[in-house]
RNA sequence: UGGGGGAUCGUCUAGCGGUAGGACGCCGGCCUUUGGAGCCGGCUACCUAGGUUCGAUUCCUAGUCCCCCAGCCA
């Protein structure tokens, strides 16, 4: 596992590591995190953070980035997640070399260092209900009010603590409460609460604690001990900063963290939300975390999206403090610059049409060479079989074509890729349905590709398999799963309103070429002229099935369009 | 209506008092045995109003709009 270039693209955030460590602050360090909650799978906004600090990191000398699970919440979080992080993250080609940490393994240093704040009469316990808590806490506009507990003495607060530790009281009895300012117009300074009393099972700590810290107790003083210079995270953790500070100064500690927030990534057409991922694999909205159409990390694997793909998106769509939207056509671009350089090409035929050269022997074969990548050389060439019955796209031939339409036609040549110019016929026709099901072409034997005598040009060149050595396969075409830009954003109650009913396209009886037939799970290839495809984990060799992970650029659709929808 | 943030091409983003640049996208053209890729060209932006200044996207003032905060979630 090697961990990537650094990257060239500054922003706010690095200008400010390179003055720190310019100015020698942190000693010139330079140590950041990044802190998930193991309580769900990473996707593409996690990406970005990644990609942020172990970057920053890396770019500096003696850099380094931890990985850090924020498990303070017992009740969210399950060692499934903390497995599947770890793989994620590495698979996005990041190394944490030994700096794995965990908040549960300081709840010992975090329970002292609450005692100390509680010493210093900066701490207490608070035993009003949840609901007094909330009407206590004044609103946006109106000042909070001091809980009648507030004055409890240092002695009665370290005895209470204690007992709350040792499993007296139930869940919701009382809480350790910062003594800050019920006045702060900065709500998060209204006596935030640090701990709160949780009979449950840790997944890592068991039963051993009953009082679990919140984050904006366990996150700064985890910063502090791990000696992080710079904790990065987005933007609504704004407001916490000023509460972040006030527990690393309480603290005494040596290093002296600072937050610095960046604002989260949003993409067109697709949700990031926990919550709303969520829902859509509860409701079976989606076949689960890693259905290729959610923006998951795992549904980018298994769509076929590489990682090298994901880090050049995230580096080039920049770093920054407002809110914005990206066109999920910019994440496809990058997409499709990394997968042109490195995959394959193979010829598949999706939609099946048959066509018979009237003119060509019964019975022969002939292997044709094929360039597997002409973007790499060193890719070298394969045979492709040849003969007399062939299929190629339904889309390729038209009874009656259109303006500006180049492929096969009545009367019309196309050349067949690697083969010959063949010209067709005529077309057989379904009686009841009058659909074509069958082309009668003839080829012209002078017009093999690679022979020297003919130059004959012809407007297009489409793709075909042997009808006799073509291989079953099902194919799965990814649509956008919401057909508003901005689902990300819309309405809470009707968010999935605009979801999409068709963002999943399922195609049998495929044809493609006979080298695919014991593709390997998650080999990517490229179907020249359609797109990206890789092979799916449930992928059997007699049972193909390939994931479509992105469409190739398609002039003629656009033409087609066009054509549809006159100018105005 | 309190507090914290943010406003630059359609979309991201750069700019740090001196010709508003890049990428995606879109539109043309060239090239092409992938209507792919590549190459060339074009498109469109500083939220508003004042002020400071020789000069303001940048600094100041006043607005406007957008986002976040009232979990014992993170």
């Amino acid at each position: 596992m090697s961990t990537p270039e650094p990257s060239t693209s500054s922003n706010f955030i690095r200008e400010i590591v390179a003055a720190d460590r310019a100015a020698g602050k942190h000693g010139g360090r330079v140590v950041t995190r990044f802190p998930p909650e193991p309580n769900g799978y990473l996707h593409i906004g996690h990406a970005k953070a990644i990609v942020l600090n172990f970057g920053i990191a890396n770019e500096a000398s003696g850099g380094i980035c931890h990985l850090r699970f924020d498990d303070t919440n017992p009740t969210t979080e399950d060692p499934e997640y903390v497995q599947a992080i770890q793989e994620d993250v590495r698979w996005l080609g990041f190394d944490w070399h030994d700096r794995l940490f965990y908040a549960s393994d300081y709840f010992e240093q975090l329970y002292a260092f609450a005692i100390s704040l509680i010493k210093k009469d900066k701490a207490y316990v608070d035993s009003l209900t949840a609901d007094q808590i909330r009407e206590h806490r004044g609103t946006l506009t109106e000042s909070g009010r001091d809980s009648p507990y507030r004055t409890r003495s240092v002695d009665e607060n370290v005895n209470l603590f204690a007992r709350m530790r040792a499993g007296e009281f139930a869940d919701g009895t009382h809480v350790l409460r910062a003594k800050i300012d019920m006045g702060s117009p900065n709500i998060n300074l209204r006596d935030p609460i640090l701990y709160r009393i949780r009979h449950a099972i840790h997944y890592r700590t068991g039963t051993a604690w009953c009082i679990y810290p919140s984050y904006d107790f366990a996150h700064p003083l985890s910063d502090a001990i791990e000696g992080i210079t710079h904790s990065i995270c987005t933007l609504e953790f704004e407001d916490h900063r000023p509460l972040y500070d006030w527990v690393v100064a309480e603290a005494d500690s040596p290093h002296r963290p600072q937050q610095i927030e960046f604002a989260r990534l949003n993409l067109t057409s697709t949700v990031m939300s926990k919550r709303k991922l969520l829902e859509l694999v509860d409701k079976k909205l989606v076949s689960g975390w890693d259905d290729p159409r959610l923006p998951t990390l795992k549904g980018l694997r298994r769509r076929g999206v590489t990682p090298e793909a994901i880090r050049a998106f995230c580096e080039h769509i920049g770093v920054a403090k407002r809110d914005a939207i990206v066109e999920m056509q910019l994440l496809e671009h990058f997409i499709r610059e990394d997968l042109n350089r490195r995959s394959p090409r193979v010829m598949a035929v999706l939609r099946p049409l048959k066509v018979v050269l009237d003119n060509y022997p019964d019975g022969v074969v002939e292997e044709l060479d094929a360039v597997n990548n002409p973007e790499d050389i060193s890719a070298g060439t394969r045979k492709v079989p040849f003969s007399r019955t062939l299929y190629i796209e339904q889309d390729d031939f038209r009874e009656n074509p259109p303006k500006q339409f180049f492929r096969l036609a009545p009367g019309r040549e196309v050349r067949l890729r690697y083969g010959y110019i063949i010209k067709c016929v005529s077309a057989t026709k379904d009686p009841q349905t009058g659909a074509v099901t069958e082309l009668h072409c003839t080829y012209d034997p002078e017009t093999r590709s690679g022979s020297a005598q003919e130059q004959r040009k012809v407007k297009a060149t489409i793709h075909w398999v042997s009808a006799s050595h073509a291989v079953t396969a099902a194919v799965r075409l990814y649509h956008p799963l919401f057909l508003s830009d901005r689902a990300n954003l819309s309405a809470e109650q009707d968010w999935t309103g605009s979801l999409n009913p068709q963002s999943l396209e399922l195609l049998t009886g495929c044809l493609v070429e006979p080298s695919l037939h014991s593709a390997a799970p998650g080999s990517r290839f490229q179907f020249e002229r359609q797109g990206y495809f890789c092979v799916d984990p449930d992928s059997l060799p007699d049972a193909l099935i390939f994931n479509r992970t992105v469409s190739l650029k398609d002039t003629w659709a656009r033409v087609e369009k066009a054509r549809q929808t006159p100018p105005r």
